[in-house]
DNA sequence: ATGTCC
């Protein structure tokens, strides 16, 4: 029996799922049959002390019983922590997590962003402000995942006639898929930071060493495009140029110190109740929670190496000179100060979006994406949205899709596609132009972006390299 | 999003 069905059955993560896990191997070889395993463990959780004594159940009796004290002296607040969202029709999913993570004692307010979605305890597109704590999956897996774009000194026309040669620059200098990494790892200063600051980071610097300047897999994208300004802005002349944006984070690396420490996190708060125990903290004053800011800063730095990789290396593969640079976290956690008390604000997947600081917001591989001024809304916690947002999980789309009509709808739209999944067509994401009618009083929009050569992972990409 | 330990 898996540790998924046990969960359901309402064995909780953690302590009691060990417990439950030996106890059912040690039934199986009694010979309990599966449906009777599931009738035991439901009887159980119903009601651990009629089992403390058994000889086969006794254990994860005891340890539920434990578990189930502690969720019993967890304290709710009197009112939940303000929060309000941006757009409407938002996935109910999503705004019942975000509303539950403003019960936690620790949140002091929190904004849902118009393309949210349910998430791993905070919902993708929340912000979360919390008082001297930092909540690992309020960052996310993907630490300091980022977007980053370059203008190219070079004529817009290349992406006409010389697509062989932009592609190959695609190809050549970044990997793409779950595990990639180059076998002869990028060079960059972050190699020489401290990664001693936590044992995750310490362990993994050779693979993060040589995964630097790859992309992974999911949402993740490079691609090239056309920047179109309407005005003359960030320092260049009104017009219509060549840019390449990137979308990754930091890889296996990140991965493992969000796993690393939100488990630490959960062990030290066993009386979190199961709509809340993803959102487990760690105090910044602890040794954990220290090393876990420490580490994730350090994430932060290497994800922005990892763009600054891809997009040298590229520019580099032309031979063409940058003429502009823009980039930003989206999931990542600062010290800022709000209303006068400074406070860990958490963007899962929601771009900082402070009073003129710049930012950029895709759309999809087959829509628009915006270069982006923030306003400086205080209620949203200075925050925007990081993309369209799904509007369709990742299974409906493949199972409602075709690479036909997606060819048809993108070849409209002059995109040429090099690779990707089928869950990542424009047609599982919401409408951009929607989207960015709904946060209208958030940014303002400066310049736009339109792909016509992107690559993704393949559905079942691997490394090449 | 990751990579194979709940």
């Amino acid at each position: 029996m898996k540790a998924r069905e046990l969960n359901n059955l309402g064995i909780p993560k953690g302590i009691a799922m060990q417990a439950a896990m030996e106890a059912v191997k040690a039934a199986a070889g009694k010979g309990f049959k599966r449906a009777e395993l599931r009738e035991r463990i439901a009887a159980i959780v119903e009601s651990p002390e009629f089992f403390a004594n058994d000889e086969l159940w006794g254990t994860l009796a005891a340890s539920l019983t434990e578990v189930f004290q502690h969720q019993a002296r967890f304290v709710g607040r009197d009112a939940p922590a303000p929060w309000r969202q941006w757009g409407d029709g938002l996935e109910g999913s999503a705004v019942d997590q975000m509303a539950n993570a403003c019960k936690l004692p620790v949140t002091v307010a929190g904004a849902l962003m118009p393309d949210a979605h349910q998430g791993y305890g905070l919902p993708i597109g929340g912000v979360l402000a919390t008082k001297d704590c930092v909540i690992p999956y309020a960052v996310g897996v993907d630490i300091a995942c980022r977007m980053k774009l370059t203008v190219l000194d070079m004529p817009v026309s290349a992406l006409e006639k010389k697509t062989d040669t932009l592609r190959g620059a695609i190809e050549r200098e970044t990997q793409f898929g779950i595990g990639a990494s180059f076998r002869k790892p990028r060079d960059h200063e972050v190699m020489d930071a401290d990664w001693s600051v936590s044992p995750i980071t310490r362990t993994n610097r050779d693979r993060a060493w040589k995964q630097l300047g790859t992309s992974g897999s999911g949402n993740h994208f490079v691609e090239f495009g056309t920047l179109t300004l309407d005005e003359d802005d960030l320092g260049l002349a009104a017009g219509v140029y060549l840019a390449l944006l990137s979308h990754s984070g930091s890889r296996g690396t990140g991965a493992a110190v969000c796993d690393h420490y939100s488990r630490i996190a959960k062990s030290l708060h066993p009386e979190l109740p199961r709509e809340l125990v993803n959102l487990a903290w760690l105090d910044l004053d602890s040794d954990a929670g220290a090393e876990y800011w420490a580490a994730m800063n350090l994430m932060g730095d290497y994800a922005e190496a990892n763009h600054a990789c891809i997009h040298r290396e590229i520019a580099g593969h032309l031979g063409v000179d940058v003429l502009l640079d823009i980039e930003n976290h989206h999931n990542f956690a600062w010290k800022e100060t709000h209303g006068g008390e400074e406070l860990i604000v958490h963007r899962k997947g929601a771009t900082p979006a402070g009073k003129g600081v710049l930012g950029i917001i895709p759309g999809s591989m087959g829509t628009p994406g915006y270069v982006v001024r923030g306003r400086g809304v205080a209620e949203s916690l200075l925050s925007a949205s990081h993309g369209a947002g799904r509007k369709m999980s990742r299974t409906a789309a493949k199972a409602k899709f075709n690479w036909k009509d997606v060819k048809a709808f993108l070849d409209e739209r002059g995109v040429t596609l090099m690779s990707a999944g089928l869950d990542e067509v424009p047609m599982a994401y919401k409408d951009i132009e929607q989207v960015m009618a709904s946060q209208r009083d958030l940014v303002d929009s400066v310049a736009r972006f339109d792909p016509k050569l992107v690559k993704m992972a393949n559905a079942g990409e691997r490394p090449e390299d």
